[in-house]
RNA sequence: GCCGAUGUGGCUCAACGGUAGAGCAGCUGAUUUGUAAUCAGCAGGUUGUCGGUUCGAUUCCGACCGUCGGCUCCA
């Protein structure tokens, strides 16, 4: 006698004990056919696997996030199979469900091609066709050995050696396919529905450059053929978001073979980047900021005493002059420090917040170079902060709030991790673990979300990052906040206390765009070019019908210019449709087209980008709306 | 850096073993125009670079450089 309890409370009863999928036939053949998975008694749980006697049975379909986790796991494993049957040699690395899809890492040595996909997801096809049931199977950890080792998984080998003691270790089998998997799975393959395999990529075994490069295949799956287009559709548009593309046509910035990942910033670029600067200068006066500036090269004892030279030369960029040698800037701290150690600090002086704009460059890996999100020359819009140990929290929570102030003004949502010691560090475990607790204690206390990123700190101190997704859904960090008892130390930076003896400051470096660089690129993205007013390069566009409106409009534009507005006047032989259409393509917020009608009026017909034709305006009273939005920086 | 793909005028793309073509942009002229492309003409490329194969290469091969998608790393 089984009992089951559904969602909603009602139970049912069988002579003996089943599966979620004989409940859900039950109950509905809809609901049986749309069930991907089920959770019983709270764990997830296979639909054609037989619950205990006495279960609370949810069934979860597509829509539920961890049920489209596991179709997708299951499309993974179905492509490993075909994969299998069309390379027998082939050793299966790792496949799991990803954001919007899955993929799988093949040891095949030898590279896919794009057409391989295609043949690959045509023994998909067929395998869905055979609906080949998937069952579970529970191994004790010396048959799985024995097993995948016999099969000549030395990757399953290994990922089995790593299980926790205590694990479950289970299989799941699929026709004469057979592969290690915690499970669930949905019930045979002829469950999934719509797939498609995206693309081939080099992969390294367990994310390790050390390790042998393995070939990961990316797809993705749905239930629908509709929700796949969308997806493709959805694709497509973040393609038109992409900041390298709209950088060109917008004209804000290039990038040369002449200088690979350093950026050429444009007249209109560089409007826009003063405009962050504006705000950020106003926001960081308001916070108790001083502004210094350090130079663009240093001694290369500089970089031995501030343990870049150990941790950090391969990324850093060297030269020698008279037979001394420099490293270009990394990093703008040892500067700061150089600039702290100018005078006597007493305890009264801290916190001391010295900020800077510093152009830092970074030799990066060429296959990591990306638009402007990955450079190599960047301006930080860094500061350090310099403290007693008691004022930690406290400064640490006063940046999060500044960077929280500043990411609101574009609407932008972020993400919290913290960083903890990297295997290349400086510094003891306990002041690892203290420095680690205190950005711990600050996050819980201000009560936010924050995700533990392990090793993944600065060389000489835990960070907390915040990550923005750029329109591909890829996270780029931005703001970081990085604690270092390090610096301090090896600068013998002091100030004088209380007691009148010398003491040791701590040391925050926080960055709250992160590189210029790489936030102009989000923001290109974010707003898809079509900036708020108080960031649109050019904010108003004036369009005259005829060569005899030009006098008219020239005299309107000079007005607002006075006003400190950014305008520009397309007086060329064209009709007013195709200077709309261009206007409309650069993005311009406001238009302003001039006809025999506006200058007998002494008026504008007002255009916006996103509403049209907004009709006559008074043109003061325009002026003096639009003023008020680029100073309360608006939003579109 | 590694794996794969890719590289033709400012941009988007075509052609192909017999020394390149279109649209847009640009320039000139005509047109003086009312809310997303007026017409005509002109000009613009040693087909990323360097080698090799060939009677001949932009086309085939190799190396390098850049770019794109990943891996990894970080702002």
């Amino acid at each position: 006698m089984a009992v089951v309890t559904l969602r909603d409370g009602s139970s049912r009863e069988y002579p003996q004990p089943v599966t979620p999928l004989q409940v859900a036939e039950d109950l509905s053949r809809r609901l049986a056919k749309e069930t991907i998975v089920a959770k019983v008694n709270g764990v997830l749980w296979d639909i054609n696997r037989v619950m205990p006697e006495e279960a609370e049975l949810e069934l979860l379909d597509f829509d539920n996030p961890q049920a489209r986790d596991i179709y997708r796991h299951s499309t993974a494993h179905l492509m490993a199979q075909a994969v299998q049957e069309l390379y027998p040699d082939v050793k299966l690395a790792i496949g799991p469900a990803i954001e919007d899809g899955f993929y799988y890492d093949f040891d095949l040595g030898e590279p896919l091609t794009p057409d391989d996909l295609e043949k690959i997801q045509r023994r998909m096809e067929e395998l869905v066709k055979e609906d080949l049931e998937i069952q579970r199977q529970v191994l004790s950890r010396e048959e799985a050995i024995k097993l995948f080792s016999e099969m000549g998984e030395n990757y399953k080998v290994e990922l089995i050696e790593d299980l926790p003691e205590d694990a479950e270790i289970s299989c799941y089998r699929q026709g004469d396919f057979l592969d290690l998997c915690a499970g669930p799975h949905v019930g045979s393959t002829g469950r999934i529905r719509v797939f498609q395999l995206t693309s081939v990529a080099g992969a390294y075994w367990r994310g390790d450059e050390h390790n042998i490069m393995l070939q990961r295949v990316y797809g993705t799956s749905f239930v629908k053929q509709s929700q796949l287009e969308e997806h493709l559709r959805m694709l497509e548009e973040a393609k038109k978001r992409d900041h390298r593309k709209l950088g060109r046509e917008l004209d804000l910035f290039s990038l040369n073979e002449a200088g690979p990942g350093l950026p050429f910033y444009h007249p209109k670029g560089v409007i826009i980047w003063n405009e962050l600067l504006k705000l950020w200068r106003e926001e960081h006066a308001i916070d108790g900021y001083m502004e210094i500036r350090t130079p663009q090269i240093l001694n290369q004892r500089l970089w031995e005493q501030s343990g870049h030279w150990d941790n950090y030369a391969e990324n850093m960029y060297f030269t020698e002059v008279d037979d001394n040698n420099f490293a270009l800037k990394p990093m703008n701290c040892p500067g700061a420090m150089l600039w702290y150690l100018t005078q006597h600090r007493s305890y009264r002086d801290l916190p001391l917040r010295s900020a800077e704009l510093g152009l830092v460059h970074r030799h990066e890996a060429s296959g990591v170079l990306h638009g402007l999100m990955r450079v190599r020359a960047f301006t930080q819009d860094d500061a350090h902060i310099f403290m007693l140990p008691s004022q930690i929290e406290e400064e640490i929570s006063g940046v999060i709030d500044l960077v929280d102030r500043l990411y609101k003004v574009f609407g932008l949502d972020y993400r919290l991790e913290i960083s903890t010691k990297p295997e290349k560090s400086m510094g003891s475990e306990e002041q690892w673990e203290t420095a680690t607790q205190a950005l711990i204690s600050v996050l819980e206390n201000k009560g936010v979300d924050y995700k533990i990123n392990p090793g993944d700190g600065a060389f000489y101190g835990p960070k907390i990052d915040f990550h923005v997704q750029d329109c591909l859904k890829r996270s780029w960090q931005c703001a970081t906040i990085q604690l270092d008892f390090q610096m301090p130390e090896r600068f013998d930076l002091t100030y004088i206390g209380e007691d009148g003896q010398k003491h040791r400051p701590v040391m925050v470096h926080r960055v709250a765009y992160g590189a210029i660089d790489r936030f102009l690129g989000i923001l290109i993205e974010h707003f898809a070019g079509s900036f708020p007013v108080w960031l649109a390069p050019v904010q108003v566009k004036l369009l005259p019908i005829a060569d005899r409106h030009h006098q008219y409009c020239k005299e309107v534009a000079a007005s607002l210019v006075k006003a400190g507005i950014r305008v520009e006047v397309d007086s060329r032989n064209e009709k007013i449709g195709y200077k709309i259409r261009q206007a409309q393509g650069e993005k311009v917020p406001y238009m302003l087209v001039v006809g025999d009608k506006e200058v007998e009026a002494g008026k504008a017909a007002l255009r916006t980008r996103s509403q049209g034709d907004l009709g006559q305006v008074d043109l003061p009273q325009f002026q003096e709306r639009l003023l008020e939005e680029i100073k309360t920086r608006q939003l579109n």
